[in-house]
DNA sequence: CCAAAAGTGTTTAAATTACACCCATGG
DNA sequence: CCATGGGTGTAATTTAAACACTTTTGG
């Protein structure tokens, strides 16, 4: 037993991180968040908000944890996506990163950088500065995924207010999915589905006719298997 | 530089492993690939092909090598699915495991228990003995991962042989998607959509009508944007 | 000639596409 | 009254679904 041991030891000194893609959308696109590291290693970068793990927390609870604290955002969807593992990834030794996706309302949330992070700030996904480590490469997987999940889960709505209108759930669909979409084909399709619902209200202070507002029924939703998705 | 190394040496002593989901198909339906331990913890139970990293090798090397060690299976067809990170899952330290699943031709390969494994063998998926660490849960997550995947991946041409009938084909659909299709208009869909092709060739030493043989034709579901899928 | 699985077409319903004009509001 | 985006319907095409009998082989 002290021989097993001994053999373990040389596969526990690794490290694992976890590192964050938020997105965030608004009238000028999909967003995604960065932070500005004051720390070592690539202090004086932006990059995705991550960090090591404590070894003695909870994988699920890191992701949260670990963001809460860069970036102040708490109580947002997450989903885990992938794990990173190239040997030479990291300069202070072998980390393995678990990569999550997070998807926010950008009008309920004002991320503050805090702890290491020395600022944060929303980019345009077309336009991302260098970043460190492979993140470019997580955040390049990321994209790809959303993209692909946005046509099967109503996952926009963690993205969009409590309450949108259908021309912002379409521009939120064409931004994501680089594709346009016919508006009244669009508007059939979705409100057919049974998956929102109007809510009376009107938009206000806008300077053209204004938009119906519409929420996003979730039980509905889920009653009419909607994992299964919104378009397609 | 000093004390960041002494922070640092709190994060480096995890561990990471693979654990590998094979699933095979044959005449029966969906099987796994389960080895029998004979190594601590758990020796003598049946469990994932999986062991831990060894930090100088990349991962996703690693993931074939592991699972080569262990089975004697190489050049297969691996995904990455999912890593599974709680607190208490492995009874000597935290590791974080790093779950794949893998496609085999059955008929192609003849796994063969070697290193620490004693014995490997192929279960049904409705037949899964108790399982080890969150062994169980991986399984799952993989049988969800593969029944969502296969309708809009050609996955199930990793599973089927080289030559197969469109009788297997909708088999192994059926098997997996737990769900019966009707046989002219699934013929009607898999043939218009022009990913497999006749071969010419004929079933042999069958007690009934022979069946046409087909070939999965990979270059032409390529060029079609297969990567989205057979049904639907 | 029997058993066992292979193979094949048509009709109906549903979903998708293409396409152009009037409406309501603020300035 | 003008600029801006909001809002609406129909016809044509494509795709999906339902459904039953004949064919080929080995034993």
């Amino acid at each position: 037993m002290k021989n097993l041991k001994k053999i373990l030891k040389q596969y526990f000194n690794v490290a694992v991180s976890v590192d964050n893609v938020v997105f965030g959308f608004d009238a000028d696109g999909l967003k995604v968040l960065l932070i500005f590291r004051g720390s070592e290693p690539f202090t004086g970068s932006w990059a995705l908000p991550g960090d090591l793990i404590s070894p003695e927390m909870d994988l699920e609870y890191s992701a949260e944890k670990i963001l809460k604290q860069l970036t102040g955002l708490d109580q947002v969807y997450m989903e885990q996506i992938q794990t990173f593992g190239s040997v030479d990834r990291h300069p202070f030794g072998r980390v393995f990163t678990i990569a999550y996706f997070a998807l926010i309302k950008v009008e309920n949330y004002h991320p503050q950088a805090a702890s290491w992070a020395k600022d944060v700030a929303w980019f345009k996904v077309t336009e991302i500065p260098k970043l460190p480590f492979d993140h470019r490469e997580i955040l390049e997987y990321a994209r790809r995924l959303l993209k692909n999940r946005i046509r099967t889960q109503p996952l926009v709505f963690e993205l969009l207010p409590k309450y949108f209108t259908l021309t912002a759930l379409q521009f939120i669909h064409e931004s994501i999915l680089e594709e346009e979409f016919d508006v009244r084909n669009f508007r059939k399709k979705i409100l057919s589905s049974g998956i929102i619902e109007e809510t009376g209200k009107l938009q206000k202070n806008v300077t053209h006719r204004p938009a119906m507002l519409y929420r996003y029924n979730a039980s509905k939703a889920k009653q009419l298997g909607f994992e299964g998705g919104i378009l397609q």
